[in-house]
DNA sequence: GCGTCCAGGTCTACC
DNA sequence: GGTAGACCTGGACGC
């Protein structure tokens, strides 16, 4: 039997512009109809057995959740939605430094800079492993095969993500016939086997008292994430304190910020240094302002 | 059709 | 700590 239910958001909050501000929207099992403003998703509950499939759409005040069944608690999908769309993240002090700024100003008057996420931090891992050092179609065709071919299915048969056994049950030949993830294949077999055995735990990198410094060096240590990996996940995890600088976010400041031609990452640092632990989202913003401009 | 380049990098070896 | 070379895939591009 299908369950709607419905989740306020905060002052300021935007769903729209929360969903087409960071690409996670476009890789499974997140499916965006921009047509009827609609983001889907596959919720698992806590074992990863059960499935629903899931529709949210924005209203004024609110998030309007429909899902297909209920195999998945209510209060596990309330609380995958707000962590998705970050309705508890304290915005207010980015958005301070962005009203100082002319070219941010707009990013605090839209509500920007809520980046979209995955429900857990493994899922968020993986997919930031998929968009390593290839093309963002090979990261859409990488995260498509994960989910298809190694996730739960809910009624009506959408997929959703795959748990760390699942990931772990499988090998490295498969990783490479079947997910086409190349030399990434083994270090998707060793981090998922180490997430399922309890050895590394990804869901406390979230509420970690570490620095970012030494929890940076604690994502580093998994194989496959180097500065940029580990930055991106680190933004995920609400800590912006690095910029996560890859071929992509460089070529378009280049682009706005130096004429089109190529400049060492000190002088892209420099340029964002004034924000302090949220440079890493103030570049984002300003990176991505044509998307919210212009649409993409 | 074929070869080359390169894209939302990382690892290892070496200096 | 910095650098070179290897590593997979697949789309774009030139010929």
């Amino acid at each position: 039997m299908p369950v709607e239910l419905s989740i306020p958001t905060p002052k300021g909050f935007d769903f729209l512009t929360t969903v087409r501000g960071h690409g996670w929207y476009d890789l499974a099992p997140f499916r965006f109809d921009e047509a009827k403003a609609e983001l889907r998703y596959t919720f698992t509950d806590a074992s990863g057995r059960k499935a629903s499939a899931g529709c949210i759409s924005g209203r004024p005040g609110e998030l309007a959740v429909r899902l297909t069944n209920r195999s998945v608690p209510e209060a596990k999908v309330v609380r995958d939605v707000r962590h998705i769309l970050r309705l508890d993240d304290d915005m207010d002090e980015f958005y301070d430094a962005a009203r100082r700024e002319d070219r941010l100003h707009w990013a605090a008057d839209i509500g920007a800079g809520r980046l979209l996420r995955s429900p857990t931090v493994f899922e968020d891992a993986v997919k930031t492993m998929c968009t390593t050092n290839c093309s963002w179609a090979l990261t859409r065709k990488m995260v498509e095969n994960l989910v298809e071919k190694l996730g739960i299915s809910a009624t009506g048969g959408s997929k959703a993500w795959p748990t760390p056994a699942a990931m772990a049950s499988v090998d490295e030949a498969f990783y490479r016939e079947e997910i086409r993830a190349g030399y990434r294949s083994p270090y998707f077999v060793e981090f998922a086997e180490a997430v399922a055995s309890g050895e590394i735990d990804p869901e406390s990198w979230l509420h970690s008292d570490l620095p970012t410094s030494e929890l940076r060096k604690e994502i580093k240590s998994v194989k496959g994430f180097g500065d940029y990996a580990a930055d991106n996940l680190l933004k995920l995890l609400g800590r912006y304190d690095g910029l996560a600088l890859d071929s992509w976010l460089r070529a378009k400041f280049y682009e706005k910020h130096a004429s089109g031609k190529k400049c060492p990452d000190k002088r892209i640092a420099k340029h964002y240094a004034k924000f302090g632990k949220w440079q890493g989202l103030a570049i984002w913003c300003d990176m991505t302002e044509y998307w919210h401009v212009e649409g993409r």
